[in-house]
DNA sequence: ATCGAAGGTTGAGGTAGTCAAGTTTCGGGT
DNA sequence: ACCCGAAACTTGACTACCTCAACCTTCGAT
């Protein structure tokens, strides 16, 4: 878990070590990247009428169609908040319900095929990111993929 | 826009290398951190009794007071956005509205200690996301600041 | 002095998020 | 077989957030 090297959280960056990268101005960059990435997303669901949890949601879908619980727990969000999502979802046909044939508690939701044309369209149009993405070389794409992945991708495995 | 198909810049899939990283995996990397990223500082926020929005707000003024508007620009929302947020964040004491000795139509808004220990406390809450960067190294940690210094903070700069 | 434009607020309409019920269904214990 | 707790989903109330249109005040320039 903690690394025992360089212990940089909650202690100060009077650190003289010269190799230290402090974490503060990382938090920082990560902090702007998160909320450039976010604008950028909801502007391009915005193009399309759907909101950023929307999005959301339809881009989980893409894995294959998931419960009702499922999601609500991919998402972060309390299952009574995914009703409402879903709902609207539905009424626009990008999505729909399908009972559970092993479970009748259980609402798969599934991605219609206007809804995944959705998803695509909208992750193709978030321009700034893909803007920004073509700055870098293949290399620097592909150390950013292994960081970013070892960061967060396997934080929700933990997580979940 | 091919945003699915393999090579990304400039069109040219002459060279179909081994090297090239696909964008649509690097973009489901980028929305996962993100949500990852939001799901941290929402729930850190939430752990004193603040929204993700609020919690932006006040991590841009940690940086010095602003005028309604330019908070406004800078978290990419409208103006009468601004207003609700900031009314409920004065309401708590964490901030406070200052008029303009320049210009009797701007309202500064400011960050009281309160608000400035609220955004430390907070940002000092982002468990996941800390925990997660114990896991670099100084030298990872440098690259990854670097990379996203390029992709994100230079793109606001261009967009404002 | 006037007029257009900018900064800020208000109100209506819709989406999201949390919490506390409530219904249906499942599954284990006796 | 019957009960009872728990799980899956929904509903309702309440707040926050977001967008848009309208409004008031102030500024700057003609």
């Amino acid at each position: 878990m903690s690394a025992t090297s360089g212990t940089n959280r909650s202690t100060e960056a009077s650190d003289t070590g010269p190799l230290t990268v402090s974490n503060v101005m990382l938090l920082d960059t990560l902090w702007a990247s998160m909320v450039s990435l976010y604008a950028d997303l909801t502007s391009a669901a915005a193009a399309h009428g759907l909101t950023y949890s929307q999005a959301k949601a339809l881009n989980v879908l893409r894995q294959g169609p998931a419960p009702m619980r499922a999601l609500a727990g991919t998402l972060r969000c309390d299952a009574s908040n995914m009703t409402g999502i879903i709902d609207r979802l539905e009424a626009r046909g990008l999505v729909y319900r399908e009972p559970s044939p092993t479970d009748r508690r259980v609402k798969n939701v599934v991605l219609s095929e206007d809804g995944a044309a959705a998803v695509s369209s909208i992750r193709a149009g978030m321009h700034g990111t893909h803007q920004a993405l073509d700055s870098l070389s293949d290399a620097e794409r592909s150390t950013l993929e292994g960081l970013l992945s070892r960061l967060f991708v396997a934080e929700d495995d933990r997580a979940s």
